[in-house]
DNA sequence: TTGAAAGCGCTAACAG
DNA sequence: CTGTTAGCGCTTTCAA
């Protein structure tokens, strides 16, 4: 069935050493011997078997990628830049989709298998503490994307900073009731943006009301959905006080920002002239919902985590990186700041940060 | 570095055959050795190396994927289906994002490689002829989804009477002047719901005109996305006749449609007054635009793909299976029968983002 | 029930 | 430049 080096050493006269080495362009081999094992090969219709290479070289040409809930199209947008540049580069992409954390901690195992992977590429959630050392025994490349740790490459966006553009954003429009819609804790942009969203509140000495912080708690799941916002969206609305008090809403991601409108609109409340909005993310539908946000070059991030990941195969040794992006403000309507005259505050510049 | 078999056979005074029977739970092992070898194996924390495992038993417990633009909604879904049931039934899934038609046999080529995968899931686009006999000979298991070959397992969904569907809702809400708006006619589902689009009309004697099919030209895409849609809808608007002659309109998928809504908006088009629009898809997001669709059922595809590809790594002789869903139609805002709505969705007008 | 041994298909070191 | 040989870590006979 299955047509092998020996197969085509026999047929061409030569050892297998030297298929080998035409098979894989090693510089050792006259012109004519590497013509006449090719056109065997063709001929044949030759097909490496990938596992024995791999046993072999103990390179596996494959990394996989650790995802919350992937159907969030923060993610797919993301996965894209990984995935064109794997196909640069030669790279399997395993897709792990994880659903709770228990399946985070089985994926990451899975990954930790002798050999399977030559790197994993973490995504949003808090890297487990007591997978640390197991990874670092290994020698296991990790990079972490919208994500930290200072153990391992980490490439992730300023939360923090980005949540007080968009909170001054409201601000400066004029507005002091804001409350946030927020995602779960557990996770580290819902920590940072919420951060954010206060330190720009005490600029300009508005004070801090947890009550006017909105999680939906819609299982186990981390908030970050259409759903999630929805809820919290529908509880700011009936909550005491509601709109008497509340006339903006900074949302901490875009889709969550979806579910919101959603809300709004079923309930009768208009965006933005009964409340305006600022969320997080600029996913391709923020454009749809004509959403007010700060962008994320999430492409950019994917190509560059792979790339982080290539160069750590290279320099397994070398001192963790972290690359942080600076979001943008994209203002579209939501925000109620039609005038299209100013349309970003900040460039979206790259920060190096060595540690 | 790691921890093999050997180590495990030494330290629990076993051979390496006995080791291997207890991690693999074959059945003629004492109770006893395989306690001890087990409880060394944890001890140790073994991890067996996948691809000499893959290698020795000629099973890789992978997939591949080949999908179109799987930044398409409609694909995530589906896959997050597959996902669902890879992790019930142990395997990994490989995913390969295709741009261009050349990437898909590229793709192909590479699942081909001796015993890399398991089996093929080839989604939406049409399976190049000269790579079947190829299957054929290796006998590598492919299940085609949103697609269809006779020689290979099929999912699909009755497109054309989906079409049908679609189209005769809004022949019988009135409308005469009738456009579509499709993707390209190489993919076959593209094909299939023109044809439906057609069949409707003739049903009702409206005469079918190529001038009211829309189809956007973006380059090597397919045209099922949103920037399609939404220069289709530009292109309809502004056609002669225009709105004169045309009140509805049929899209061939719910992410041209949400395209599509954009474009209106920007033209001071109202969606349904001015024209009503039916999809197909149902996507997540096609509720939070509230369109009216056809509704497939992509997390069950994608379950049920899983399900024929793991049949049929079981019985390779089996008789190609086609299994073909019956697409509903969800009513919803966009068609304009809002008294048949079947969400309890306030019939008040879609948010205002107009200036 | 168990150990030993023969591959799986390939890479790479080592002689020639 | 090329053939031979020894693994890579595991599964699976085949005897014992």
């Amino acid at each position: 069935m299955g047509v092998t080096i020996y197969d085509l050493a026999r047929e061409a006269g030569v050892g297998i050493g030297t298929v080998s080495r035409c098979l894989n362009n090693h510089p050792n081999v006259s012109a004519q011997t590497r013509t006449k094992v090719l056109s065997v090969a063709k001929l044949l219709n030759y097909q490496p078997h990938a596992h024995a290479q791999r046993l072999a070289s103990k390179k596996s040409n494959t990394i996989s990628t650790i995802i919350p809930f992937f159907t969030n199209y923060f993610f797919v947008e993301i996965l894209q830049g990984v995935q064109d540049r794997a196909l640069e580069l030669g790279y399997d992409l395993i897709l792990y989709g994880v659903n709770n954390p228990a399946q985070a901690e089985y994926y990451l195992r899975r990954s930790l298998q002798g050999g399977h992977v030559d790197g994993v590429m973490y995504f949003s959630m808090k890297f487990p503490e007591n997978y640390i050392t197991k990874f670092e025994e290994i020698g296991l490349p990790v990079v972490l994307v919208d994500t930290f740790h200072e153990k391992f490459d980490s490439i992730r966006v300023k939360n923090k900073e980005g949540a007080m553009l968009a909170t001054r954003h409201l601000l400066q429009l004029g507005h002091r009731g804001i409350a946030m819609i927020n995602a779960s804790l557990d996770t580290l942009p819902a920590k940072d943006r919420l951060e954010g969203f206060r330190a720009a509140l005490e600029e300009f000495d508005v004070p801090f009301s947890a009550e006017r912080v909105f999680t939906a708690t819609n299982g186990k799941q981390d908030g970050f959905n259409r759903e999630a916002g929805y809820h919290s969206m529908k509880n700011l609305l009936q909550a005491s006080g509601g709109l008497q008090s509340i006339s903006a809403i900074f949302i901490a991601s875009d889709v969550q920002a979806i579910g919101a409108l959603d809300a709004a609109r079923e309930m009768g409340v208009r965006v933005p002239d009964d409340i305006a909005i600022v969320s997080f993310d600029d996913i391709e539908l923020a454009e749809h919902s004509q959403l007010t946000t700060m962008r994320q070059p999430m492409h950019e991030m994917g190509t560059l985590a792979l790339d982080k990941l290539f160069a750590r195969t290279k320099d397994p040794k070398a001192q963790p990186t972290l690359t942080e992006f600076m979001p943008e403000l994209i203002i579209r309507q939501t925000c109620g700041a039609n005038d299209a005259s100013t349309h970003s505050f900040s460039s979206s510049t790259r920060i190096e940060l060595e540690e």
